[in-house]
RNA sequence: GGAGAGUUGGCAGAGUGGUCGAAUGCACUAGUCUUGAAAACUAGCGUACCGCAAGGUACCGAGAGUUCGAAUCUCUCACUCUCCGCCA
């Protein structure tokens, strides 16, 4: 969330940088300044009247020392006085802060300037396109197709054994994912990130540390017998280990990637966008994660950008990176391109990643600091992008490489798959 | 699942209802000494909020209670550990 000191500061700007996200900031900015103003005054209220009360608890005991219990009893009585309001007073500020928490809760992180307006996806701009489309065999198959027809991955078991969205993958589909997440994996590693296995399911604080929860509440699996989360993304854990933590500046930069499932309820979703492997509820996905320092994320976020940019070359596939607009933009984020690469046989553009500066809206949640020169505490950056989200590169491969004889694996996969066709 | 123990600052660890934001040790930072380092010595060393500042307030797992006053007493909850059982 917001940090209630900037919104003092830099009002103005903020409600006009929020509207490129179509959020009308402006009345929840207007009514959090004027309960923040209240927090303020009932809060020096209250410490003014602790003080006081602080003396007399002193006085009290330093009489009782010298033996002067008469005299403490008077002091005692003009404390119980003095303390008569204090709960009305103390629950006025507990219950202010929480009116001014659950206002900022609601509003998204502020874009940067670079974010184009807009209201949809057709409004992101399109920043650049690498790759030729490939020309297909006349009868050429979407991905569902063709997985049914060299018996890689079966849906239908999925749905019998599970539910929709949860495929089985087999065989040679199976190696083939495994290949991938190790190439990902591998090419992590060498660019400087350290792999980690994190859990799967997370508590309550994690969800809302990342920003999960409380907006995307219907989102996630949950376990109501244990109040765990099914992670949607390793995002959650990932960050979350940094949550309450303040670093050193010199551990910047930090570098995680990490290979998990990920869980996704994806209520509501209907349709096209949801046949094959275009949309699971259980997905694998290899993230990378950087917290930075607030001078250099800008710069991380290029260099994540060109880290998937570079796998997605390798894999020989057409891509095109897109700059989100602001109504496209996550809650959460003030920067975000988006990878997509194209499935040929659907003729489709299918987003792979998502690669987001959350500068320091989660950190803040997080409380996620290091300490500066000055040895003060400061709000570090996050950001997070996935590299990559396998199915739809897994669907853009058997798609784009199919030929009468088979489907053909891209080169830098086939010492990790073992095989060049399949 | 059964039984027990515990939760205090970066870590270890003390703490009689008032002098406790909290001893001590380690770690860390700066300085002295040294050709340099180590050792030794000296000093500093939690977080957050309010305030221009002086300063003030809060925090000893979380929440509530007793009291003029709670790390310390009472209650509720959460979590961790140990042993036993079960198990990949």
């Amino acid at each position: 969330m917001l940090e209630i000191t900037k919104i003092r500061e830099n009002k103005d700007e903020i409600i006009a940088a929020l509207k490129v996200r179509n959020f009308d900031a402006d009345k929840s900015i207007q009514e959090v300044l004027r309960l923040d103003n209240e927090w303020r005054s009932a809060k020096g209220e209250l410490d003014g009247l602790a003080a006081e009360a602080n003396k007399l608890t002193k006085e009290i005991g330093d009489l009782y020392k010298s033996g002067q219990a008469d005299k403490a009893n008077e002091v005692k009585a003009k404390s119980a006085a003095l303390k008569a309001n204090e709960p009305v007073l103390k629950d006025k500020v507990a219950a202010l802060a929480e009116e001014i928490n659950a206002i900022l809760y609601l509003i998204p992180n502020v874009p940067n300037k670079i974010v184009p307006p807009g209201n949809a996806d057709t409004d992101n701009v399109v920043e650049m396109e690498h790759g030729t489309k490939p020309s297909l065999p006349k009868n050429a198959l979407p991905h569902w197709e063709l997985a049914k027809k060299y018996d890689i991955i079966d849906f239908e078991l999925g749905v019998k054994v599970t539910g929709a969205g949860f495929p089985f993958y087999l065989g040679k589909g199976a190696r083939l994912q495994r290949a991938l997440i190790n190439f990902f994996l591998d090419h992590a590693r060498d660019a400087g990130y350290k792999e980690v296995i994190p859990p799967l399911l997370v508590n309550e604080e994690s969800g809302r540390g990342t920003g999960q929860l409380p907006d995307k509440e219907g989102q996630m699996y949950h376990t109501p017998t244990d109040d765990f989360y099914l992670i949607p993304t390793s995002e959650v854990p990932l960050t979350n280990i940094y949550r309450d933590v303040i670093v050193k500046e010199s551990d910047f930069p930090i570098k995680l990637t990490a290979y998990t499932p990920c869980f996704r309820r994806e209520a509501g979703s209907y349709g096209s966008d949801v046949r094959g492997l275009n949309r699971l509820h259980q997905f694998d996905k290899v993230e990378i994660v950087r917290i930075e320092h607030p001078d250099r994320s800008y710069q991380a976020l290029e260099e994540m950008v060109n880290h998937v940019e570079e796998l997605l070359k390798a894999l020989e596939l057409p891509y095109r990176k897109l700059r989100l607009c602001g109504g496209d933009l996550g809650f959460t984020s003030a920067l975000t391109y988006d990878l997509e690469v194209y499935s040929a046989a659907q003729d489709k553009w299918l987003e792979v990643s998502s690669v987001s500066n959350f500068e320091t809206f989660q950190a803040n949640r997080l409380k996620l600091r290091y300490k500066d020169a000055d040895k003060k505490s400061v709000l570090a950056h996050t950001l997070n992008g996935s590299a990559l989200a396998l199915p739809r590169i897994l669907a853009a491969l058997l798609e784009n490489n199919q030929t009468e004889n088979g489907i053909n694996i891209p080169k830098v996969l086939v010492p990790y798959t073992g095989f060049e066709c399949i």
